[in-house]
RNA sequence: GCGGACGUGGCGGAAUGGCAGACGCGCCAGACUUAGGAUCUGGUACUUAACAGUGUAAGAGUUCAAGUCUCUUCGUCCGCACCA
């Protein structure tokens, strides 16, 4: 009799075990194959590890430890992404230095980890806010400055009033701040910016060469945003100047009877003296400034504006003056600022000519009636009303009116991009500083290598401040400092990079983490990147996942890494919700806490339940009930020690197929990320082989084997009781023998007209041809069909058998 | 509005076009127990006394055969949202 299964005790001992013998170190042994997984790094949150996290850890833990019995050389690594807002805040409220917090809580997170088992590799961790990982943030983004892809620009910038922070497009979700919901007004700042719409084609063409899974190229191909049309210049009337529009249908320009500009379009001020009703304008125009872009978006049903009175345009097609209008539905930020409105055939323009009573031209012939709808499709119709384009498709009048367009220097084909330049500067304290000086004489100088990293300062008060202003400023001695080119007073730069600057590249730190000479040692980068599998969150998919992409093709370029995509695969996991089916949060007060998870049912039983609740890519209630059902299939895989036929050791001829078909199904299984599945087969299993009274060695140790990257500590506490040999993981995956798939015999299903009617079993390796000549004949079928014409048998291989009959 | 995913028992969910509901939770009954929130055994879609029939959001279609493919409708979730 064995003992009581105790997770309690065999955990943390296997926990020792594996640490000691440094089980998972990654090896700098680069002959063998190497494998790199990876997890999303976590923020060390003072609340602690919620019951996401494992989910991601578990699954990629699984296929770390698969790999490593598969022979390869794993990496699979954790560190922490340590600065940010909400450590900040922490420590404002409770005066405490953020580092201080951050090491607090760095340490917990790391014990919660530890309990649980993972496989990671502790001596590579990272620590976005070690000084000597930062130093190299600092580095790389010296290296953008040097490339001209970090520029400073006064903009309208996104500004979350409660934060006290400019924040990215990426940032803002649904015209509020990402992170605590508050509206984003509009604030007027110098910002340093990254230039990654540099990157945009290469961003895209890249997701050609990856193994992502749709959803997020699709997401990031909308985001991005690429659309091709075409750029035009429109004379305006009595001047030598013209107004530069974009446009995704250059076929239409024949029914652009008017146009638009955005409120912060500078023509308005170019033209002041000619406009008469310039004091209206103007109205508008704080008016536009005044709203969020909630509001901007809310007001979308109503579109408003105003003509600019005394200015008009010229269309270069029909050599008509069109009137000019200003209007907020138009956008500065994307193509020129100006549109040619074709009230026809965009919905958009259609609405503003009814609220306007402007003209609407029907040039693309198919609609229904363009004075009451707008006529979209680009399909089907022709053009009409449109000179030399008449009768022509609307790609074949896109083609022509393009030539013509660059024949007569009116214009020319374009692409643009939605993905707008990432807006880099944050005006808190717990950010990595940027590394530049501004003299008055030198203008921006940045710091050499041998001055990195660039400490932050140990301050007094981290608060933000309502000018805009990093808490930086305040630091006298810090900010003045001499021009390091000409010795002249001069100024520190005192924002701060924004959270996603150490998240941008820490997968090339992982490679060789103690590095103090470079972010990494070229050869060491090349063997491991890139990243074999990442597994993360789809709510990174425009974000960090992109900037990431973004930094480490810059970096490619720049020769640090010779890989130009830094992930290979990328898969994403479901959210964990509450018992009631609603997101986890302190307010609802349905968070589960892992550790009381593990108190009770121990970390196996935890590991397997995370991955047997549903589909990994969906969202899943927490359910404990559900939790200690998997605890009790431990202490049935546990008990069967007591059933273990002492004079047997080979697997039994008639559980073969059984063992064989379920190695086959788990290897499979764990590959697809069909963790729930891939649990439910070795419960079967297990339930299986309880049935016949006794087990035999060799059918134990393969479901040891296959269960054991879910629930590594029972299996190899039980490995270990039973005498198996070397430790389980250093043994070897187990295969599976085509032969044995196969059952000698299978129930099949006699169905007549589509309905089954009987089953029997035949061989299974029953050809069509002799199932068609012997089945009908026997007793079991000959009674369904007698005194019936048989038209038709269908019969598929150890499946069934349908008798069409009349 | 555009794009995407999805809709199966009381619940989480299984099903290369080929026996719908695997596996688990919950529930019911029984066994063993001083006891059970432990363990074991059996049962558990619906209608029906039974034979049998009906069932994968609703409706149509393709097929020998549809949860799976096609079309329509309804509903849920996610992403983007005046991007010209």
């Amino acid at each position: 009799m064995s003992k009581i299964y105790d997770p309690a005790t065999i955990e943390p001992k296997w926990q020792a075990i594996w640490e000691k013998e440094g089980a998972f170190e990654a090896s700098r042994d680069h002959s063998r194959p190497k494998y790199y997984c990876l997890i999303e790094f976590p923020y060390p949150s003072g609340q602690g590890l919620h019951v996401g996290h494992p989910r991601s850890n578990t699954a990629m833990d699984i296929i770390a430890r698969k790999r490593r019995m598969e022979g390869h050389n794993v990496l699979y690594p954790i560190g922490w992404d340590a600065f940010g807002l909400p450590t900040e805040n922490y420590a404002i409220a409770n005066k405490v230095a953020p580092a201080k917090v951050t090491e607090e809580n760095i340490n917990n997170f790391r014990n919660q980890l530890k309990r649980l088992g993972f496989s990671f590799d502790y001596t590579r961790e990272v620590d976005t806010t070690d000084p000597n990982y930062y130093k190299w943030t600092q580095w790389i983004f010296l290296q953008l400055y040097k490339h001209g892809l970090a520029y400073k620009h006064e903009m309208p910038i996104n500004w979350c009033p409660s934060c006290k922070i400019g924040l990215a497009n990426e940032e803002v979700v649904g015209g509020n701040c990402e992170r605590c919901e508050t509206p984003v007004i509009h604030r007027v700042k110098e910002q340093w910016m990254l230039r990654i719409t540099k990157y945009a084609q290469r961003l895209l063409d890249g997701l050609d060469t990856v193994d992502f899974i749709e959803q997020v190229k699709l997401q990031q191909r909308n985001w991005i945003g690429r659309s091709e049309g075409a750029e035009i210049r429109f004379h305006l009337a009595d001047t030598d100047d013209s107004l530069l529009v974009y446009t995704t249908r250059p076929d239409t320009i024949f029914g652009a009877t008017y146009m638009v500009v955005a409120p912060e379009h500078p023509l308005v001020e170019k033209y002041a003296a000619r406009i008469s009703n310039l004091p209206e304008i103007h109205d508008y125009i704080h008016q536009a400034k005044q709203k969020s872009d909630f509001e901007r978006s809310e007001m979308a049903k109503e579109k408003t504006g105003i003509e600019i009175q005394g200015v008009k345009a010229i269309n270069p097609a029909t050599g008509k003056e069109i009137p000019l209008w200003i209007s907020d539905y138009v956008l500065m930020s994307y193509g020129s600022g100006a549109i040619m409105a074709v009230p026809a055939h965009d919905t958009r323009d259609h609405e503003f000519a009814r609220g306007f009573n402007l003209p609407i031209v029907e040039v693309i012939q198919g609609g229904e009636n363009v004075q009451e709808e707008a006529y979209t499709d680009t399909e089907v119709g022709e053009l009409i009303n449109s000179g030399f384009l008449n009768g022509l498709s609307v790609q074949d009048a896109i083609v022509k009116i393009t030539k013509w367009l660059e024949e007569n220097k009116l214009g020319h084909h374009k692409v643009n991009y939605k993905l707008r330049d990432w807006v880099f500067s944050r005006q808190r304290y717990w950010g990595e500083p940027i590394p530049l000086i501004h003299c008055p004489r030198c203008g921006v100088v940045p710091l050499e290598v041998e001055d990195l990293p660039l400490m932050l300062p140990e301050v007094e008060h981290y608060e933000p401040t309502d000018s805009g202003e990093s808490p930086l400023a305040a630091i006298d001695s810090w900010v003045n400092v001499p021009c390091p080119k000409c010795g002249e007073p001069a100024q520190r730069e005192t924002d701060t990079m924004p959270q996603w600057a150490g998240s941008s590249w820490y997968f090339m730190r992982y490679c060789d983490p103690h590095n103090d000479q470079a972010l990494g040692d070229k050869k060491e980068l090349d063997y491991w990147l890139p990243v074999d599998w990442y597994n993360g969150g789809m709510e990174h998919t425009t974000l960090h996942l992109l900037y990431s992409r973004f930094w480490h093709l810059f970096l490619h370029d720049i020769g640090v890494t010779s890989a130009s995509e830094p992930y290979q695969k990328r898969t994403s996991h479901g959210m964990i919700l509450g018992e009631n089916g609603e997101k986890m949060s302190k307010s609802r007060g349905n968070v589960v806490n892992p550790d009381d998870i593990v108190d009770e049912i121990g970390a196996d039983a935890f590991r397997l339940y995370e991955m047997f609740m549903g589909a990994f890519d969906q969202a899943i209630p927490w359910s404990t009930s559900g939790a200690r059902g998997c605890r009790r299939f431990l202490d049935r895989v546990w008990r069967l020690q007591d059933m273990l036929d002492k004079e047997n050791t080979a697997i039994r001829p008639e559980m073969l197929h059984l063992v064989h078909s379920t190695i086959k199904k788990v290897s499979d299984d764990y590959e697809a990320m069909k963790y729930n599945t891939a649990i439910a087969a070795m419960m079967s299993m297990v339930n299986e082989l309880t049935e016949s009274a006794k087990v035999t060695a060799d059918e134990f140790k393969a479901l040891l084997l296959i269960l054991s990257p879910v629930a590594p500590h029972i299996c190899e506490e039980i490995w270990q009781i039973q005498g198996y040999g070397e430790p389980l993981y250093l043994q070897p995956w187990p295969n599976y023998d085509e032969k044995h798939l196969v059952k000698a015999e299978s129930e099949i299903a006699i169905q007549i007209n589509g309905r089954i009617r009987a089953r029997m079993l035949v061989p299974t390796d029953m050809t069509q041809e002799e199932a068609t000549q012997v089945l009908p004949g026997t007793d079991e079928v000959k009674n369904l069909i007698e005194g019936k014409e048989i038209i038709k048998l269908i019969f598929v291989p150890g499946r069934l058998l349908n008798i069409v009959v009349r």
